[in-house]
DNA sequence: TTTAAATTGTCAAACGTTTATCAATTTCGT
DNA sequence: ACGAAATTGATAAACGTTTGACAATTTAAA
């Protein structure tokens, strides 16, 4: 690899003036920048970043820790963050936490502070609340909590979980139930249900949840749902998160129930892959856009500042998909 | 963040000690040791990687490029890739190479290159070969011709094309077509082609193939299959992949056509996703987990050795999965 | 108690940059 | 052609670590 000494040479100038060069700055002359840039071309050089960083320039790299990209929805955001991420100069390192694996997900921590990234999204949530706290890296967290002062960003649950019950409700239907991830304390996910439980409060009904966490096998997930629809078919499910939506739609199938007609299901998430590829599956779209622009935006506002002053929380807005198809339209 | 020299004051020997320590060389005893560990305990202290691969250790960190998370394929291999390199201690730089971006592949290579990563595994094309030969990193290739010296693994395309073919033949289909992405050269995923028009010039049968690239957009690719299905009903569609597939028989539906009575389709992929969510759907099993420890196990040979000699192309096998379902069965 | 071996320390160079300082040289306007 | 301004260079310190050479000290064996 070619080093800066080495453009140096070839251009037939200083050290110095190869770094004036490449960090713009002091005083150059058109025809010099032009015999390094032709030196620099010549060689392939790259400037070592572990060096540049090392001497006190940042990384341009964010860590991101999510339950894993293999889920579309964590696939799509992930993607998208790494894109918009790009072209803010900065590069990804991916973290894959699986729930339940705090100790993964500490080694990436440590990791992640070793490598002096200059900021982190987490989306996953293993390690208890203080450790989160110490981490002395720009943190940003998605639907979880991780501890006072760190953001959290997320898509209306509450409201979504809202507008998928009443949209079953429309339909008719009473006897509604809700299958949901795990319940775990601070987790803005939990609105979802508490969504659910508030509208069918509100109209009088009686709620019944079926608890899947999300990290569950899929084997067993199929066990656990066709154990529920062979003892009792409600009238409407809402899932809350596509994937569990589509297989209980299977099950249903295999089961001979008729959909929409004995059974209406909706999800959340709302994934160009689900809309895409599941379109009849009624969903909650979350902004998936908006969400990692937003999380970028704050990224990068406490890298510039450590101390910016921001919200604890910012909720994005959702919307209903295919309700319609509820109604068998 | 504390250093070295942190370490060493705190327990209270010298930085030279310290480093003996962590990189285990030198004679050393119990007791210092013990005292240097609680010093970087207490410190919460964690070795700069900047530095220490500066000074020539590696960096541990490997480059992934491929399509991009959000296809259900990719994103499982992805994450497979990264559990598995993560139990090697080695993390991951994830880089979305959307198909047709070249410029975009070229600025990750060089950050690649600049990070000093350890290797690289390339699962995406869109340089011309000749920018691959030159990376100087220990690089491996998915399913892709990248050059000569860059070994290539990939599942088994062409069989599997022939199984999903005669799958499709088995069941009394004449008129079989086959939807394929876009046909680059040297592109091994043209094997699945092959196979299909092998199998049916074999059975004197007429070949019918419809080309969709890989990174068309979703409605753009509804459209195009909505057409071919309402201009002509085939007894049997081979999808290059297993999202395509669903795709035709969503479409299928939804324009009243029977399956598997009036058309059968079969996909490739078979990913975890699928044959989860999709039970249903014909495919041939793409081996994820073995691609994914062959790939590291090259990438380790060559990390340890630039030179190792490892062969052009390796080919892992394929498996069918519910062809039964083609059957109605 | 002597002596060899084991342990720890001191010092310095190296990895490839950036950046500051100061000096030397070139360019340019008038 | 003079002086000021612009350009370039030489040198060195710094970032945090590793590693080698060598010296000093401690430990343990004979």
């Amino acid at each position: 690899m070619a080093k800066l000494s080495d453009v140096a040479a070839l251009a037939g100038v200083s050290v110095t003036t190869v770094s004036r060069v490449i960090n713009n700055y002091g005083s150059l002359s058109e025809k010099t920048k032009q015999k390094v840039f032709a030196a620099m071309r010549d060689l392939n050089y790259q400037p070592n970043s572990l060096a540049r960083s090392l001497q006190g320039k940042q990384t341009k790299l964010i860590g991101l820790i999510f339950p894993g990209v293999s889920h579309p929805f964590f696939g799509e955001l992930v993607q998208d963050l790494e894109d918009q991420l790009f072209k803010h100069g900065y590069r990804v390192i991916l973290c894959n936490a699986s729930a339940g694996d705090a100790e993964k997900e500490r080694d990436y921590v440590r990791m992640l502070q070793a490598n002096q990234v200059d900021g982190i999204i987490a989306g996953a949530h293993n390690m208890p609340v203080p450790e989160y706290q110490k981490i002395n890296a720009p943190l940003i967290s998605f639907d979880r909590y991780l501890g006072d002062n760190i953001p959290i960003v997320s898509s209306d649950n509450y409201a979504g979980a809202r507008l998928a019950t009443s949209a079953l409700l429309d339909t008719g239907a009473r006897d509604v139930w809700v299958l949901t991830g795990a319940n775990r304390p601070g987790n803005p996910t939990n609105d979802r249900l508490r969504g659910y439980q508030d509208v069918m409060a509100e109209k009088g009904l009686t709620p019944h949840a079926v608890e899947i966490p999300f990290s569950t096998a899929p084997e067993v997930k199929w066990a656990t749902i066709k154990r529920m629809l062979s003892s009792h078919v409600p009238e409407g499910v809402f899932a809350t998160d596509d994937m569990t939506a589509i297989m209980v739609m299977q099950i249903a199938r295999t089961l001979g129930i008729q959909i929409p007609q004995q059974l209406r299901v909706i999800g959340y998430d709302g994934t160009v892959l689900t809309r895409n590829y599941y379109p009849e599956l009624a969903t909650i779209v979350q902004p998936i856009t908006a969400i990692s622009s937003l999380m970028i935006d704050l990224l990068m506002q406490r890298i510039k500042d450590a101390d910016a002053q921001l919200e604890a929380r910012y909720v994005l807005p959702v919307r209903p998909y295919a309700a319609r198809s509820l109604l068998g339209e």
